[in-house]
DNA sequence: CTTGGTGCAAACATTTTGCAGCACA
DNA sequence: TGTGCTGCAAAATGTTTGCACCAAG
């Protein structure tokens, strides 16, 4: 049963402050249309996810709310994670086989990264070009295009 | 240790029957040049994953050498696998989180699929615009690609 | 013959689940 | 005050590894 996924958001917000309170407030109005709790457990968890500002592991999450004194279980994280992807505030990232990474969506269904095959080094970008190439490909297919996932691996030129 | 990958291939090969014989020679040179050897379930393996001719999994692979009667341990498939995408004879495709996917590669570092988000089919595409946005993208950071991951996910229009 | 390969089973890492008690709406 | 949530520990999944024996070159 995934949540009632949120709309792009219409302002270019950047800055980490500036969201903290729309994206707990999208998390709550999510939850609440789906008769789920917002719990502070979540709350703490939404909150440390937006402070790493960039790609994370369920694992880092978990180390980063016990630092805070916040002790949060590994079912509970785990279960999180699930609810804000299915509501698009996160995404899930796999680019390798041994871990699941995560970041914020902001509502996008796209994901473009940079992986640097030596350093490890990842780049999230944006891609405007890619959707229009993408769109075209399944317009031509008879299919809509509900998202992507791009990986580029490079190395220094 | 990665084994030497293999170059793409220069003709046009589309025949399973066609490429049997010159991946299996692949493979051996790629093993030879290493000091590794050539055994007959490495032999097998290859086989089969030629057969499929499309996306799939170490279970399958498990499961189609069982039927064709050349029981080959799961440790060894997943060896042989690790060996192949060495050497570039198959390519390594993550898109979701429970199982690792696979599929023949013929030394190319590119894959581009459709993921259909209700059916679940999957087709792989070529998408050579791709790579020229992709070269330019990285051309403008100081960076070479040298292989890309693409998932779209999508639904009836 | 020597080095690497195989199968088996145990180990592993990550994620999921069952359950009993707790807490939000 | 009832349903959902939490933490714990056990289970599940997919993949890797140690080891003793076997086989390719």
């Amino acid at each position: 049963m995934p949540l009632e996924p949120i709309k792009p958001a219409s302002s270019e917000q950047t800055e980490p402050m500036d969201i903290i309170e729309p994206l707990c407030a999208v998390f709550r109005r999510a939850l609440k249309a789906e008769g789920l709790k917002y719990t502070p457990e979540r709350a703490r968890i939404l909150d440390t996810i937006i402070e790493f500002d960039g790609l994370f592991e369920a694992e880092q999450l978990l180390e980063s709310l016990k630092e805070k004194g916040h002790q949060v279980s590994k079912a509970t994280v785990y279960r999180t994670l699930k609810l804000l992807e299915s509501c698009s505030i996160i995404q899930h990232v796999l680019f390798d086989r041994e871990q699941s990474h995560y970041q914020l969506a902001f509502g996008k269904q796209d994901n473009t990264l940079l992986i640097h095959v030596e350093t490890g080094e990842v780049q999230t970008l944006e891609l405007p070009e890619l959707i229009a190439l993408r769109d075209q490909i399944c317009k031509a297919r008879g299919l809509k295009a509900q998202g992507h996932k791009l990986q580029i691996f490079v190395t220094d030129a």
